[in-house]
Order: structure tokens, then C-alpha cells, then sequence
RNA sequence: CGGGGUGUAGCGUAGCCCGGUAUCGCGCCUGCUUUGGGAGCAGGAGGUCGUAGGUUCGAAUCCUGCCACCCCGACCA
């Protein structure tokens, strides 16, 4: 990988084909960029949701499921937010096929037209806040805090597998409040639930900023957001968080009575992660090798490969290999032993390295005499021999050791690859030569953003929060800015 | 939708310029030997060469149309 990232460009569909595999969809084009998540990918997916959804109830959420489609009407009600999606939505015109009168297969049936078109949601902020409506009348029944596990479509015009696919899996969070203050206070709350998940899960350090007017979402006030450094230097938006205000509300029609009786429109936020996430881990931590999963994520821990002659000493071996995986399964270390005879030891090595499972644990007759095991960790590939006694507690400690060195890794590299810019120059030379996070003043108009952007296909990520004040000129016009905002080329 | 490229076995490919019935590797199946880093040997199965038409005694190869996919750009979580 290190030779492709001197070429900036990274290719990581080798990785990406481990947990899943593009959309065998025949000869309609109109449906490529659909993926199929194979059970290893899903198994990810799972854990992540697992993790996120723990989160989201600790901080008072509840899970509920609105409808896939969407009446066209309810989408132009908000119009920023038709603005944003019209370009990119699936529709369903039809609700019925029938034979071809040709012989030839089945065809659309003309009459079985729809009297209002369904948008199959891109997102889902319409159909919920048109349902809204009706469960909120008092300042008694705010605020609402629902989360919903869902499948979106959205029609990019080019797809890429995992970052940017037709269909994806995501949570949305959309949440009512009584006043702005409460709702701005979600808005952050979910962000760092969001960066906390990502940093102590996903071992991937990020940098939580606000969006500027460009970048935006349809339909926010203010859209906060987690950026991540990829190996090759480009940032990957990792997560969102929006301050909607009322924009929501007034479209459709949420008022509800305040304490001192009083009409007011409620006040709003959405927020999402998506499968993108498995894009963001995949391109955070993998090498040549192939996948490399953070313990806390990876859906298998430890692997137990034995290693035999014949069948005598595979017996023995298992009854060892079982002792340590129950040990190790008290513990909470989810442990797969791998005693297959249909594939070698050498072949289940090189598997589980593909596959990114943290630690290996290989037994064989040697170690059998000798009370000792051999450990490899992935991050590393480290390998070194264990004595038996305590193994379990050692395992444990190892994975965390692997969990924070695979932090702490991504961390440095980030730091290694984030610049200051001062002149134009020195940005475009770091933006073209270096790749990575630039930290450079801008003059705060849209225009100068969107100028940058067309000379070196860098956009601001973000404008970090807490952010340092600072005198200084715009790298481009030279106009007076109070802050350095962050640059990168992103996915 | 613009600019480039590619379609040959489950996957990756050679052959195409210069027409003669398809090469190699991985994978798969069988047998024996193997098993501490993707095993070895022997044998075997698997292909309407994207598609439709044209030129020709003969087309994977030349010509034309169509289709699909990939990369770059606009869009985007």
C-alpha cells in the first residue's frame, strides 16, 4: 500500500470485497451501485450498530420506523431540502406489471399509474415531521427523541462501493425540542456521541468542526460534522449532526403550546452515520495484508488455529484449543477455533489476516509439550510465545494494548500529514504534493470557498469547534480572517 | 451528461496489429503424499470469445450498430 500511496491514489477493493461485493444486478444500469453486504461485512455492521444504538439509548432515545416511501408532495414543503434532493431521488410511478400482449415477459401495466407519485426516501426528515404533527400539541410531549435504523436510496450519479452507493444502510435521529437552546445542545450532544464512537470503537481519531454554507444540509440551520484522515491523506466525513431550527417545523405545520399557553413552532435537529462508516475503517487502518480491525469492533477477537500431523494430535490439541476458548469466553473475548481439516495452517493464517481478526492464537504439538502458545497480533504482526498460565488475562490485555496502538497509530499519522498554510503558494504546493489537512485562513464568503475549490479540488472540512482565534489574511484574497479553517481533498 | 479505457471459463488474463476453431495462472473435482506462513505430484471438469449484423471458403481477430462495465469530471453521507 505504501507504493500506492505515493501515488495518492489507494485501491481498496481487495480489502472492501472481504465484506462486501457489488450488486450483481444483470443488465439494468440503472441499478448499479447497489451493494451486497456479505455476512462478514454485515457482521461489522451489526457491531457497529450495537455499540451505537447502546449510545443512543443511554442519552435518552428510542427506536422507531417510519415508511420507506415518501408522497412527492411532502418533499416540497421544505424547499432548500427539495432543492438539495430532487436531483438524486428514485420514484415510484406504478403499482402493478402485467403480461406483455407482445409475449415478450412482463411490462409496466399503464393503467395501474399512481395518482401522486412515491419518493423512495433519500432521507427521512419529510414523512417524520408530517408525522410530528400529530404526537406533539404541549410542551409536555417535547421533547422527542427517536432514532430510526433504516435503508436509503439516493441516485448519485456516480457510485462508489461503500462511500457513496445508490442504496445504504444508516441511523437518523430526528428529534423535537421546545426551544433552540435545547435543540442546539442535542445537535452537540449527538456529535461527540458520534466522535467518541469513533475514536474509542472505530480507533479512528476525528476532528468535529461546523460546516460552512456551501457544504451544508438541505434544510439546516448549522450541520456539524466528524472528519477523518484516510492513508492516502483525503478526509471522509464520518458523521453529521444538524441544527434544523425551525425550518421543519413551519413547513409542515408543528406548532405546540407552550407553559405560558402561548402557539410556537418546535425546534429540531436530524442526525445520521452510515454503512460509510466500514468505508472510513476499511481506508483508516488497513495495509497490505488486508483488513485491520480494532478489538472492540471485530466480531471475532481471537482466532485458534491448530496445527497437527495426525489425527491423535489434532484430539489433544483440541482439548487444549477448548480450554483457552472457553477461558477466553468468560472474559467476554469472542473466540472462533478454526480446527477445519480441509484447509492448511498456513492458509488460515494468511485468511484471518484478510479478514483483520485482531489476535491468533496457533497450537501445536511443540507447544502441547512445552505449556506454550503462539500469539500474533495483527496490527504488528508481531508474533511471540505465551506461556499458558494466565493466558486469558494476558489475551485481554493484549487486545486493548492492539485496541490504543491502532488509535494511536491513525492519530500520528494524521498529525504527520496536517499542515499550516499561510500563502497561496505553500497550500497549493501541500494540497498537490503532500495530501492531508491544511489549516489555512479563509475570508468566510462562499465565493472564495467555492474558487478553492475549483483550483485544487480542496473544500473546507470543517471550521473546528473551539476553534483557536487568530488574525490573518485569506490564503486566495488576501481579506482580513479571524481563523484558520481546515482543507483537505475529500472523498 | 462530457473525456478516456475495457469486455475471452467462477476470478484474473494471453491471443487481436498480421483471420485458420482459444493460452496461462488462481479456484473447482479425484487420488496419493503433506500440515509451525496461502503444500507437492498425477489426472480431470469447465468457454454461444458482451451482443446483433456485415466482409470472408473461414472471424475472438477486420468493419458497423447496440449493450454493459471501469477510471476521470459535475453531484454527494
Amino acid at each position: 500500500m505504501s507504493e500506492q500511496l505515493t501515488r495518492q491514489s489507494v485501491n481498496y477493493s481487495d480489502w472492501y470485497n472481504e465484506l462486501v461485493t457489488k450488486a450483481d444486478l444483470a443488465e439494468n444500469s440503472a441499478v448499479r451501485g447497489c451493494m451486497v453486504i456479505k455476512p462478514y461485512g454485515y457482521a461489522i455492521w451489526e457491531k457497529m450498530q450495537q455499540d451505537l444504538d447502546r449510545r443512543f439509548k443511554e442519552t435518552g432515545h428510542v427506536n422507531a420506523y417510519f415508511p420507506l416511501f415518501i408522497p412527492k408532495s411532502f418533499f416540497s414543503k421544505e424547499a432548500s431540502h427539495v432543492e438539495g434532493f430532487a436531483k438524486e431521488c428514485a420514484i415510484v410511478t406504478h403499482y402493478r406489471l402485467m403480461n406483455d400482449p407482445n409475449g415478450k415477459g412482463v411490462i409496466v401495466d399503464p393503467d395501474a399509474k399512481l395518482e401522486e407519485e412515491l419518493i423512495i426516501r433519500p432521507t427521512s426528515e419529510t414523512i417524520i415531521w408530517n408525522t410530528y404533527r400529530g404526537w406533539i400539541q404541549s410542551y409536555r410531549d417535547l421533547p422527542l427523541l427517536i432514532n430510526q435504523w433504516a435503508n436509503v436510496v439516493r441516485w448519485e450519479m456516480r457510485t462508489r462501493l461503500f462511500l457513496r452507493t445508490a442504496e445504504f444502510l444508516w441511523q437518523e435521529g430526528h428529534t423535537a425540542h421546545a426551544t433552540a437552546e435545547e435543540a442546539i445542545e442535542e445537535t452537540n450532544k449527538m456529535l461527540n456521541v458520534y466522535a467518541e464512537f469513533a475514536e474509542e470503537i472505530l480507533a479512528i481519531p476525528v476532528i468535529k468542526g461546523t460546516k460552512t454554507a456551501n457544504e451544508r444540509f438541505a434544510g439546516a440551520i448549522d450541520t456539524l460534522c466528524i472528519e477523518a484522515m484516510m492513508q492516502d491523506g483525503k478526509a471522509l466525513q464520518a458523521g453529521t449532526s444538524h441544527f434544523l431550527g425551525q425550518n421543519f417545523a413551519k413547513a409542515f405545520d408543528v406548532k405546540f403550546t407552550t407553559k405560558e399557553g402561548k402557539q410556537d413552532f418546535v425546534w429540531a435537529t436530524s442526525w445520521g452515520v452510515s454503512t460509510r462508516l466500514m468505508g472510513a475503517l476499511v481506508m483508516a487502518h488497513s495495509d497490505d495484508d488486508g483488513l485491520v480491525l480494532p478489538p472492540r469492533l471485530a466480531p471475532i477477537q481471537v482466532v485458534i488455529v491448530p496445527i497437527y500431523k495426525n489425527a491423535d494430535q489434532l484430539n489433544t490439541i483440541n482439548e487444549h484449543a477448548e480450554k483457552i476458548k472457553k477461558s477466553l469466553t468468560v472474559k467476554c473475548i469472542s473466540v472462533k477455533y478454526d480446527n477445519r481439516d480441509t484447509h492448511k495452517p498456513g492458509w488460515k493464517f494468511a485468511e484471518y489476516e484478510l479478514k483483520g481478526i485482531p489476535v491468533r492464537i496457533a497450537i501445536g504439538p511443540r507447544d502441547i509439550e512445552q505449556g506454550t502458545v503462539e500469539v500474533a497480533r495483527r496490527d504488528t504482526k508481531e508474533k511471540s510465545v505465551y506461556q499458558m498460565t494466565d493466558l486469558d488475562v494476558k489475551i485481554e490485555h493484549l487486545l486493548s494494548q492492539i485496541q490504543e496502538n491502532i488509535y494511536t497509530k491513525a492519530l500520528n499519522f494524521r498529525e504527520e500529514h496536517t499542515y499550516n498554510a499561510d500563502t497561496w503558494n505553500e497550500f497549493v504546493d501541500i494540497i498537490e504534493n503532500k495530501t492531508g489537512f491544511v489549516y489555512a485562513h479563509w475570508d468566510g464568503t462562499s465565493e472564495t470557498e467555492q474558487m478553492i475549490k475549483e483550483k485544487t479540488k480542496a473544500t473546507i472540512r470543517c471550521i473546528p469547534l473551539n476553534n483557536k482565534k487568530e488574525n490573518g489574511k485569506c490564503i486566495l484574497t488576501g481579506n482580513p480572517s479571524e481563523q484558520r479553517v481546515l482543507f483537505a481533498r475529500a472523498y
